[in-house]
DNA sequence: CAAATAAATTTACGCGCGTAAATTTAAAAT
DNA sequence: ATTTTAAATTTACGCGCGTAAATTTATTTG
């Protein structure tokens, strides 16, 4: 078991008999080379165990099997949920994820999307920060590099976007919620950092009028993405102020609502659907925690899962296809309504 | 503005009127050039807006100012949060950090560190998986590489070590459940992925016996890093069957007691310390939502900020001091009781 | 202002790999 | 067995940058 130590695929080719173009063939594509050839290095890969550079490899092909994964923020549940999806359809599909959070930070998105540009991404699966984001810097890198969005829209950006649908989503909730009890009103930021915070605000408004009733924005002040905190901090406020013009409160997202269902219990607050609760809650993502809150969330879930798939696929049939997409499709998945405890 | 496209250093020196070699000097270490050049290099620098290819720098650099940063599990928002804190220092310092999440498989974790030899790090800052760690191979990596462990001590590898001190931690929740109300039962997990978990039993039973008390344990089936899902599981189990020898549970982290407190609400146990409740809760981490249940949790803190300053400038000056630790350093941090309202 | 010193430039090669063209060798088809 | 075809080898260069040695230029010192 004298192993010489093969310290680049030139050592390689010499100990396992095989010339190195031939090699770097075979590690671009196992398939490329003959079958006799392939099981001659697979005999000598298992004795010597050697991985090509990937970095030398990035360097020189004109384009790698990387796919660079951007969300807004790693630490936010949600995005780290969903690019541990994407990760996994990235690496069945043959290639290799390249995660990168952008810290809710527009100039860090950018120099991501730089990074990425340097190891040569087959494409890019993006969630943008959105309203914050450096919108045509993002679309010089789209000109370059297969993107696709998802999550949050930013229009005529990327090949293609997925995400979920949020008029019909917010609809759905709202509309639940005016059948169930009294019309809610809408928690959200005054300046929300987190994307589709618009979106969602003015399609409660919309629905409420459809409905009939009065909208009622409660929007509060708070920076940054301490979702929770926010929520409890200006849900205590609001509670306790006790001039809440209904007693349900509709999240603009899980992360407040978590918030405020902590606010709601420690000022003794009855949240839930019986009749002898004061208050009902609901949010919306249906976010990873929002099953273990007190009571649990009664929020509308965007499906990670489809959401991680379909955006994944989408980029992999561009890849394949080795042309850019004809036009923007844009895939906006319907929530479904998760009826837990809080409202 | 007509602006030549800048496609290497190559490419900015002659715009800039600076050789290459000088180049390369600066963008290695800006002081090492003389203020003039610098300033010279700088303007351009802003005309042109050049940046080198990192990995090209990575390939033929003997040592980079690049810094791995490796964790068990990105999705856990304790190792997104630690991560984060840490990446701040590591920029702080003048370095690049890499962050890179083992999704709870030794592999996986080894992967990485094959990955980080890539791009030649200064260091690494790595909080490994435990007892699944292929501790042989990590050792190995540590010979090439300065690293240092946080979060979950191996014994002898790496240059340092930087964690909570569990027995202390422990000792000083159990000592409090003690002393307020009925000794605690320890809930966790029969086959623990997440490290520390042996050392916390451990603790749990010998604080225990010294106070005179019967230690008991309640192992709960479940495997995996989906904590919350196993505590709110097993904690339903436990508690409806109602055989429960006390009524002060301490998890082994706040991710199980999150999943406990949930289970407990549904089934209308009241948590808390006044009179007229029937359970208490404690965890063990001081976990970014164990202020947001209901009630919130009272448990040990990790002092988040202080592991990474500490582990961070423990490298720093490693790397700086161009030579390995003459022996290895453990620091064990205090944890701090955070008295909230479960317990 | 000349001598001593420090810094920049020129030249040249290396890192680990991709890739193209010409050539040789092996496999498949006749 | 011979021709056709496919695949592997040889040779050579390129990617973007680091770095060493020799040389030139600029700055500091006396």
């Amino acid at each position: 078991m004298s192993q010489p130590k093969i310290r680049n695929m030139e050592d390689f080719a010499s100990v396992s008999g095989i010339s190195r173009p031939t090699l770097s063939k075979y590690f671009n594509d196992p398939a490329s080379v003959r079958s006799s050839t392939r099981a001659r290095i697979e005999t000598a890969l298992e004795q010597f165990d050697f991985h090509p550079n990937i970095y030398a490899m990035n360097q020189n092909r004109r384009l790698t099997k990387n796919i660079g994964i951007v969300v807004p923020n790693l630490s936010d549940p949600f995005f780290a949920e969903m690019a541990r999806n994407i990760e996994n359809w990235v690496i069945k599909a043959g290639f290799r994820p390249v995660l990168l959070g952008s810290h809710g930070d527009p100039e860090q998105e950018i120099e991501n999307l730089d990074n990425l540009r340097l190891i040569k991404p087959a494409g890019v699966l993006m969630a943008p920060l959105g309203r914050m984001s450096l919108a045509s810097r993002i679309a010089s890198f789209c000109e370059d590099v297969p993107t696709v969005l998802f999550d949050s829209n930013i229009d005529d950006i990327g090949e293609a976007f997925v995400g979920s649908n949020n008029v019909q989503s917010v609809c759905l909730i709202v509309d639940y919620l005016c059948r169930t009890g009294q019309p809610p009103a809408f928690f959200e930021m005054k300046t929300p950092a987190n994307p589709n915070a618009f979106k969602r605000r003015n399609t409660y408004v919309q629905a409420m009028e459809e409905l009939g009733h009065e909208p009622r924005l409660i929007q509060v002040d708070g920076e940054g993405w301490n979702l929770e905190e926010i929520g409890f901090r200006e849900g205590t406020k609001v509670l306790s102020e006790g001039k809440l013009p209904t007693d349900t409160i509709l999240c603009s997202n899980d992360r407040l609502a978590i918030g405020v269902l902590s606010a709601a219990y420690q000022l003794g607050f009855k949240v839930g659907i019986e009749g002898d609760c004061d208050l009902r809650v609901a949010g919306h993502d249906d976010h990873p925690f929002s099953r273990y809150t007190c009571p649990t969330l009664t929020t509308v879930s965007q499906d990670y899962e489809v959401i991680a798939e379909k955006s994944a696929k989408t980029l992999f049939e561009l890849i394949e296809s080795e042309k850019r997409a004809e036009r923007r499709t844009v895939t906006m998945l319907d929530g479904k309504l998760v009826m837990r405890g809080s409202a």
